[in-house]
This record gives C-alpha cells, sequence and structure tokens, in this order.
DNA sequence: GAGTAGCGATGCCTTTGAGGCATGATGCGT
DNA sequence: ACGCATCATGCCTCAAAGGCATCGCTACTC
C-alpha cells in the first residue's frame, strides 16, 4: 500500500486550515468541497507521522507540531513562489546579471543615460561594467564573458566572431591651444594641418585612433609630422596645451576636454568618422537582460550624428 | 482549460532531469516511464511560462532559465525535507525549546547531571533555565510559560493544579561551627536542639524550609529559639560561623556549605525530610520533549534518598 | 433535555491526470 | 544509408483527487 507523496497541494491546503481553523471554510476558499480536503489532511499527517491539528466539533486547534509546520509551510511555498518569480524574471530580462564592456571616454555620451535608464527600467538586473580596450572587450564577448562592449567600431581582423550596431558617429576636431592661430577660425580645413606637428596617442594602445587618424590624411601631401606619441588622453592634452603640436580628437573629447584647449571642426564634412556601436558576439544568444539593454541603448541615440 | 498547478512531484523530477541531462536516465532514476517524465516537464515548463531546458535527439541541455532553476529547486526541496524533519523531530522531542524552573541550591545534586545527559542526548533542543522560588515556579507551570520544575515539595495550597513525582529526599541535618560541643557527635538528637539558639531562613521567601523546620519540631518541649531569620543561604552560615546559634539544612546543603562549618544528621532517621520534586501542570500535555526530561529525571535518581 | 446548528469524518461515485506501452520523429555517428 | 539513441505523441489504464450525501459528535438553545 504506497502512500501519495507530499505534495505542494498539501501544503496550501494545510495553510489554508491552519489560517481558517475550519474545514468547511478553509474548502470554500480553496473551491473545494470540505471532505476532499479532510482527506488530503489526513494524508498530509499520516505521511509526516504527526498530528498536526486536532479537531473538534466547534472546529480545529493546532498542535504545537503544526504550529511549527504552519509556519515552516509559509516559507516554502513563499520561497516556491519567488524561485519561479525569479526565472520569469530572468527571462523577461528584468533579473540576472549584465556584463558591459565599454571605453570609458568614447562612451561618455552614450553609457551614463543608458545606464541610468535601465537601472530605473529594471532595478534587479546587476549590471558589471568592465573597463576595456576594444581588444579586450572583442576577446571578452567571443569568450562570452561580456554580454554586450560599446566600442570603436573595429577593423576587420578585430572583428571575427562579433556584430555591430552604430551608435553614435562622431567627426574629427582638431585640439589647439587658445593662442594657436588656427583658435580664430571657426573651423579647420585639414589641407592646413599637414604642415603643423602633430601630437598623437600611441599607437599599440590605441591602434583604433591610430588608423582613423591616417585615415584621415590619405592621400595627402605631404603627410603630416607626428612629433609626439602620448600613452593617455591627458598627456596629449598636456602636449597640446605646451605647445608641441596640435591633435586630432573625435568630437566626444570635448566632455572630457580640459578648458585650456579649443576644439575645432574639420572641414570638409565628408571625412571620416569615429563610429561608436554596441558589439555582440555573433554566436550564442544574448540574454533578455542584454536584448532590453541594446534595444534601450539603439533608441536612445535618437540622434545618432555627434554634433560639434 | 484548466492547468494542473505546479506540485513538488515537477520539481523533483526537474531536478532528476537536470542531473542526468537525459530523459531516459532520469525516468529511470525515478521509477517511471519516460514518456511520462517528459510530459510532466512540459506541463512545468507551461506552467512556468519559460523554456528551461532544451532538447536534441543526444540528450537536454539546460538553459540559462534552467540553470537558475534547478539552483532555486534544489534549496526548496531541501528545505522542505528540513521543515518535515523538524515537525518529526519536535514531535520526538528533539526539537523545540524546553523551559524548566529550578531551585539553585535545592537542585544542585539532580539538574547538572540530567542537563548533561540530555544535552548530549538531544543536541538540538533549546534548554532555558529559569532560576525561581517555589512561588513563581507554580505561577509559571500553570500559566504554561515553564514546563517543568524542580523544586521543594510544596503545600496543598501552592500546589494546585500542578502534578510532582519524588527525585530525591534529604533528610535534615544541623550545621554549627568547628568548635561547638555537638561537634563531636556523629549524630545528633532533634531532642538536644531545643536548648540551643537556632538560625532560620526568611520565613516568606523560605516558607516550604520553615514550614518543614517547624514539622521537626512538632511536639517537642520547648519549641527552640530562633534568634535570627536571614535572608539568604550565605549568610545563614556566616551567622552560625559567628555563633550565633545553629541551623537546620537538609543534607543537600553539604554541597554549597563553607568549609568552615560542620554537618551533623539528626535521630531520629524517620524525621520529616525535605523532598525534591519535579512539577508539572495537571491541564496540558507536556512537550514531547518535557516528557523526554522528566524521564530522564526519574530515572537518573537511582537513589532517591540523599545520604549523609 | 430534546432539538438544532455547525463541525469534521466516511461511504460511494465521478473525473482528472499521472503513468505505462507502443510508436513516431529527429539527429548523430558509423 | 543505416542504426541507434534521444525525446515526443497517441492511446489506454488506473490511482487518487474531488464531489455528493450522509453520519456522528458536541455545544448551544429554548
Amino acid at each position: 500500500m504506497m502512500r501519495p507523496a507530499m505534495e505542494l497541494r498539501h501544503l496550501r491546503y494545510y495553510v489554508a486550515v491552519a489560517e481558517a481553523l475550519n474545514f468547511t471554510k478553509a474548502a470554500a476558499r480553496l473551491r473545494v468541497a470540505q471532505p476532499s480536503l479532510s482527506r488530503q489532511m489526513q494524508g498530509l499527517e499520516d505521511e509526516i507521522g504527526v498530528d498536526l491539528m486536532k479537531r473538534s466539533s466547534r472546529g480545529v486547534t493546532l498542535t504545537a507540531e503544526g504550529k511549527l509546520f504552519l509556519d515552516e509551510v509559509r516559507q516554502v511555498i513563499a520561497r516556491t513562489d519567488e524561485s519561479v518569480n525569479k526565472v520569469r524574471a530572468l527571462a523577461r530580462g528584468e533579473y540576472g546579471e549584465l556584463h558591459i564592456g565599454y571605453g570609458p571616454s568614447v562612451s561618455v555620451e552614450i553609457l551614463p543615460p543608458a545606464l541610468a535608464a535601465f537601472k530605473n527600467d529594471v532595478p534587479h538586473v546587476k549590471l558589471v561594467l568592465h573597463d576595456l580596450s576594444s581588444n579586450e572587450m572583442a576577446e571578452a564577448l567571443r569568450r562570452g564573458t561580456l554580454d554586450l562592449g560599446i566600442m570603436v567600431s573595429p577593423t576587420e581582423e578585430n572583428a571575427v566572431g562579433l556584430e555591430f550596431q552604430l551608435l553614435k558617429s562622431y567627426p574629427f576636431c582638431v585640439a589647439l591651444p587658445p593662442q594657436h592661430p588656427f583658435a580664430r577660425l571657426k573651423q579647420v580645413p585639414i589641407t592646413r594641418l599637414v604642415h603643423e606637428p602633430l601630437v598623437s596617442l600611441h599607437q599599440s594602445e590605441y591602434s583604433d585612433y591610430h588608423r582613423l587618424v591616417l585615415l584621415l590624411f590619405a592621400g595627402l601631401e605631404p603627410q603630416p609630422r607626428i612629433v609626439a606619441e602620448c600613452d593617455s588622453g591627458s598627456s596629449l592634452f598636456t602636449a597640446v596645451q605646451a605647445g608641441h603640436g596640435l591633435a586630432l580628437l573625435p568630437a566626444v573629447y570635448r566632455h572630457v576636454l580640459s578648458t585650456r584647449l579649443e576644439l575645432r571642426p574639420l572641414t570638409p564634412r565628408n571625412l571620416p568618422t569615429m563610429d561608436v556601436v554596441v558589439a555582440r558576439a555573433t554566436k550564442g544568444d544574448l540574454t533578455p537582460a542584454a536584448e532590453k539593454f541594446r534595444r534601450q541603448l539603439l533608441q536612445d541615440g535618437t540622434l545618432r550624428k555627434g554634433s560639434v
């Protein structure tokens, strides 16, 4: 004679009975007939092997064991519901972890509002931000440790296994000290830069930047003279301020630029731009939260063109 | 079309499948047929509304949601089992709280070994000791805040609503300073005490003691002279040491007596004794743990007569 | 103190759905 | 191409949850 195992039904019924202290009323609340409830409770006590309640003609009272069990069962049921809700929330992208890689200066206009909106929208997703170079990001995306990356649109070879969507396009500007003759111009033709000494960022660490700068001068004669390569934006600014030379920077740098430097747009307007993209791995699905965040980013960028 | 609610069965099955990553093997472990298991899992996913696993011709893999759910479900099931075990343990007297009242000096021989044995036997019962006077104990027992009390057998009027069982019976002795003439006697006839000044404990706080002392001298002439009433055992000892008078004490006091005092048995041997009992409320059942402890006390007392 | 109202338990039947068996569909490896 | 392992589906059985009528008990009421 095999007894049916304990099921959640028993627990749900038990809570109802223990709260009503009356089989008839509990049965009504549960929308079952009282005899069925009676038998389920008998089965439960039989399974546990402990008397949980005392029945009398005027209702039900809980034994000490019954009171303890009520306590426990309430927690178990709450925990169960919570588990299901967590899974549903995860599927809706409202729970879980989201790993985002970003280049700090390059995403300064994009990331903060997106993060704020996302945190507001789905506060239970744990956002983990990773300050990475483009190469590290590509690697992490392929490995799957990163869900999304916000980066400069990379070259072909760095892009294998990845997919991109444009977030914002920044034209290049020239950064110069206020006393420089070009400071009087509203905009600077790139042809006039070829005779100026230039300060650049270090090639190996900022390969995307380097590539774009070369692209800007493609086909011009003579090629500009690079008098210094700096290993960070701030040292670049210092070099320009010190008058060592001018620097080419995408317009986004206006946010991080020292006030002691001026930024002038380049002409013509159809020069190569620095494109900031959101990257994801081609293989493997995005988590729902990542999908949500990606959408967030794309619709945020109402104006995709970086103004100057 | 009403879908059956989620039951523990679904969770147990899910864990089996998620562990085996194979319906056929999981079904074998669960001793059900594979198709049944398949359908239960379909029902589960349907109920939650989330895909928990991906099926292929080579087995099963968990989705991210499925992994989270596995984690959660394992905890829920463990919690459920634990709840049932707690209730069973409570019913067996191996879990819960046990409130014991005791008079410190009077239970010095009885309580420590019983506590040690009990803690060893059922370590998960939380023992709460209450140092109370007899009156407070009786009150607490009737109120139900106390499970058991270890006390001096009380008078009728203090005993209403309570039941007692004898633990140990202590004959009275006389406490005297070493230089007192009676110190040379092996035992002291009570008739010789009626001419000695006596030191006693304060009547209102130690009514049981008082009653017994009066009982000892019942029928004797003249009645002894009580020269001082002390409000604690230690001040009583001091008074006797100082030579203010002798004191009558049950033999159990040999454990707490200052070494500067001698204790001599009284004769005849059939004088009233101080009986230490375990008390419980008449109405209301003892908790299983209390019942267990009571048995412990009763069988511990292999020799019920306090030796001298 | 008989009647009655409210309680849970029991007997008996219905219905639901879990489970079993046979088989289908599919993808992988040989 | 075939075989094998996998999970899904169709169909049936049967256990057990659920419903209805009724019983037995107790406590209150008049």
